[in-house]
DNA sequence: AAAGTAGACTAACGATCGTTAGTTTACTTG
DNA sequence: CAAGTAAACTAACGATCGTTAGTCTACTTT
């Protein structure tokens, strides 16, 4: 029963012309062009181009929200919790490029699974949130805006697949390692 | 001889449309509803789909360039000049919350401005480099991989109009502050 | 009042879209 | 060897796409 290499070939090319031109602009034609085979033929393996999109998305996101779920749940001090978040993300976009791009940009186009998304994506911001306010609470963190903070952070970590490609001599140990000292600590040389 | 308004409406209208769905899942019908017109009546003021996404984005472009180029010229020291790109980001994103959803996830339907467009964005991003490059070696800022520093704030400064509107109580010269503090201070407590 | 014009309209074009139905091919299983 | 099946194919559907051509209306300018 391990006979999805067809299908898991589908989503993969799905998410690599997701990222370079979006959902709508991508047609079945151009998936299956990549494939050489016809559009009508993927409807062997996928139900519709919906169900494409769901699956790269739903996925991803899932493993956001659990992972960070346990960093929230962990008796850390919340310092350690950000860097753990800074790794979590770095180890995702190692992992998954094009899926990302399609959870950062393509997530509005789901039709049936939009109202789970925002729910994972919900939680997933409210724990990231309660640790920095936590982390301010406690004087871990200095005491501005954190919502500022929140929102540095997370757009950096969410677009970190764009850059990735670009910084080929970089691993990904040095990569969270770099910028948790960027994002945490800052860059001024004082 | 300033009778564009009807022009300006639809490049207005139409990036708002673009940042909710993306270029490719706007129709000409979608514009033309929104003005209670018809599609074809578009075209008394416009060329093409391609002419507003153009239009949005170059304009754009060019502000960003032109004004990254002053700062750049400017006599003052690397941390100043990494102040002033915050506060010109800040400015920007606040007047055009649409237009900059474009020119960050629409530029790559760009059919005939595209050479231009990278032209313009290459040249921002070298200015931007070259400072934290300058901040580095004068001992300004700290020594870490200068390239993530640059992806780091670049991309906390270009999805700045995702999280605007979330930020109602906030305003622009507080924002811009809080944001420089985080990105260049460090959220850390010492 | 006449002429010109800005800006809307209807109707339609060829292209492309996602998807379905039905068929064929090639391999695996009994 | 026969039967079954996975996965490709051709052909076509109705919908929607950007755009053009030609027309009408209402206002401005002379």
């Amino acid at each position: 029963m391990k006979k999805e290499t067809r299908k898991e070939q589908i989503i993969q090319i799905s998410a690599k012309l997701f990222k370079d031109k979006g959902y709508a602009a991508v047609s079945m034609r151009d998936i299956a062009k990549e494939l050489d085979i016809k559009a009508a033929s993927l409807y062997n393996h996928i139900e519709s181009k919906q169900d494409i999109l769901k699956i790269i998305i739903i996925s991803l996101a899932e493993e956001f929200t659990k992972r960070m779920t346990v960093i929230y749940s962990s008796n850390e001090n919340n310092i350690s919790k950000l860097h753990q978040i800074v790794a979590l993300h770095v180890d995702i976009a190692y992992r998954n490029q094009y899926e990302m791009a399609s959870l950062n940009n393509n997530w509005m186009h789901l039709e049936n699974g939009i109202t789970y998304y925002l729910e994972l994506r919900n939680s997933y911001e409210d724990n990231f949130r309660a640790i920095i306010n936590n982390g301010v609470q406690s004087g871990e963190l200095i005491n501005s805006n954190p919502e500022v903070t929140l929102f540095s952070m997370l757009s950096t970590l969410r677009h970190l697949y764009l850059w990735i490609p670009k910084m080929e001599e970089i691993n990904p140990k040095e990569l969270s390692d770099n910028l948790s000292k960027v994002l945490i600590n800052g860059i001024l040389n004082k």
